[in-house]
DNA sequence: TTGACGCGTAAGGAAATGCTTACGTATGGT
DNA sequence: ACCATACGTAAGCATTTCCTTACGCGTCAA
């Protein structure tokens, strides 16, 4: 066994933290892309671009699928809840009102625990 | 005038992507901190510590206030509102009713407008 | 088979990042 | 006045990041 290819453990904020793919996955919000489709969108050659894509899918925010001869990323929203969550512990400080609605959310949507302490 | 100090652009989402930032964030978040004491919980240098508030100091995430020889830092929530505002436009992937949610509180909140088109 | 296309990856280099130690400057206590 | 404390900053260095060009491999069309 060769080990596997990427030992990089995935840093979700490391991987957003670049303006390019940042707008990388933007564009891929409305639809899956190609490579070459992504490049048209940048000041950037297109491996500049495939390397971008390649922190992205190490970080478990994109999904590559072959589609004949190119390559069709797709947004994984489930990658950024890293953030979602660490951004929690910030919100009461945004807005008391949706603080506390969160709080009644919680509450809401987990009847099984009453309360919890 | 020799020109303000510091022409870097706040760059928030490149202030969060290292560890140590962010711990440093939490624990801003019980209480402001002086730089010695921030050092403490971290294994490395006092001049590093100050090198990391700098970063945050000129992302607008913190703020820093003289208190005789030493210098409290505090938190500045509003200085993620980037953050924040970029990941509203995913919200709606991850919970269906969250987003119907939010656009039931949109309405709520803003009776004047009379669901808007 | 031949050739164009789509893509990943290697190689190389410029620039940024993240740490260290050394030093300089205020402030506070004695 | 003296010295310790609290801190920022400069200098130096290792590492990482981010781009480029060059190359190689699979896929589609003729």
């Amino acid at each position: 066994m060769p080990a596997t290819a990427s030992p990089r453990l995935p840093d979700v904020f490391g991987a957003i933290s670049h303006p390019a793919r940042r707008q990388m996955l933007d564009l891929l919000r409305d639809s899956e892309r190609s490579v070459s489709t992504l490049t048209r969108s940048f000041r950037m050659s297109r491996p500049a671009v495939s390397q971008h894509l390649r922190v992205l899918l190490d970080a478990g925010l994109v999904h590559e699928q072959r589609h004949g001869r190119e390559r069709r990323y797709r947004l994984v929203p489930a990658g950024l809840t890293p953030v979602r969550d660490w951004m929690a512990h910030y919100e009461r400080y945004w807005d008391q009102h949706l603080g506390r609605l969160q709080a009644l959310l919680a509450r809401a949507e987990t009847p099984k625990t009453k309360t919890s302490p």
